[in-house]
DNA sequence: TGCGCATGCCGAG
DNA sequence: TCGGCCTGCGCAA
């Protein structure tokens, strides 16, 4: 579930499995094999996420940069690594642990400066708190863009994916269609603030949860609405299923490429 | 068993 | 705006 939330507490995860001390670097398969090669048998000594991007920090040689795209995903394990089967594009190790990494979009060895400039490409990420919505209204005010575009456009806010999206839109009663330039400063903040405490709670979980007690069908039970994203949400991925508010069939279109869902009654036009 | 689709992104046109 | 791509899943056959 490659969203924001993801590679926040993929970060995390590697900096608690591997933070500060040597570790087996190994890419038995592909490109990254001479890096892993220079990177072995180094410490980790950091590990940060912004938007989908994650860096590994190896003071001594530089950065890994991880990008998962749609497929990448990583599985950690307790114990000695096993022998890699099929693609494995980057093993780290240990005696006591291991992270294997699979079907990356992005996996390069980067310089400081180099990612420098991954971060100056990238608009605010609501998960850190060291940012603030201001760049993006900056460029959201001004656009003629919808804002469903807008939200996933990574040069504008970063770490936002289709599930969020959807929900925050929902959520905070928008069309999804209306161009940027139309919202107002406080339609605009109250996304942003919501899309924090919605992804803080990803990174907490480990799933998209969006639904607000109030409004959490009574028969389903915690099995039943775990789908293939996870958790229970509004809008996303329920077309034509009756909206958990008022009723009405979620609506859903392609939209630059990718699926949109929103309810017409909940979030009208204009 | 094989097809289509998916939470992403890029480059060509 | 479209096709392509590194994977994995659910579903139809």
């Amino acid at each position: 579930m490659p969203e924001g939330h993801t590679l926040h507490r993929l970060a995390a995860e590697y900096r608690q499995l591997f933070g500060g001390e040597p570790v087996r670097v190994s890419s038995p398969q592909g490109p990254f094999a001479a890096a892993a090669r220079r990177l072995d048998n180094q410490a980790l000594t950091s590990t940060e996420a912004h938007g989908k991007h994650l860096f590994l920090g190896f003071a001594a040689v530089g950065w890994i940069h991880v990008h998962l795209g749609l497929y990448g995903k990583v599985r950690f394990g307790d114990g000695p690594a096993p022998a890699p089967v099929g693609q494995l594009r980057l093993r780290i190790a240990t005696d006591d642990h291991y992270a294997d990494l699979r079907g990356p979009t992005t996996c390069e060895l980067i310089s400081e400066v180099e990612k420098k400039a991954v971060h100056q490409r990238l608009g605010p990420d609501p998960l850190r708190p060291d940012h603030t919505g201001d760049a993006a209204w900056q460029r959201i005010s001004r656009s003629g863009t919808t804002v469903a575009a807008l939200l996933m456009d990574q040069k504008v806010l970063s770490g936002v994916g289709n599930i969020y999206r959807a929900e925050v839109l929902f959520r905070q009663g928008l069309d999804p269609r209306m161009p940027g330039r139309s919202l107002s400063r406080a339609q605009w903040d109250g996304i942003w603030a919501d899309l924090t405490v919605l992804m803080r709670d990803g990174v907490r979980d480990g799933w998209i949860d969006t639904v607000r007690p109030e409004h959490m069908p009574q028969a389903m039970g915690r099995a039943a609405r775990e789908d293939a994203h996870g958790g229970e949400v509004y809008v996303y991925r329920r077309a034509h299923q009756p909206c958990l508010v008022c009723g009405h069939p979620v609506s859903t279109e392609t939209h630059a490429g990718r699926n949109l869902f929103w309810c017409p009654a909940c979030q009208p036009p204009g």
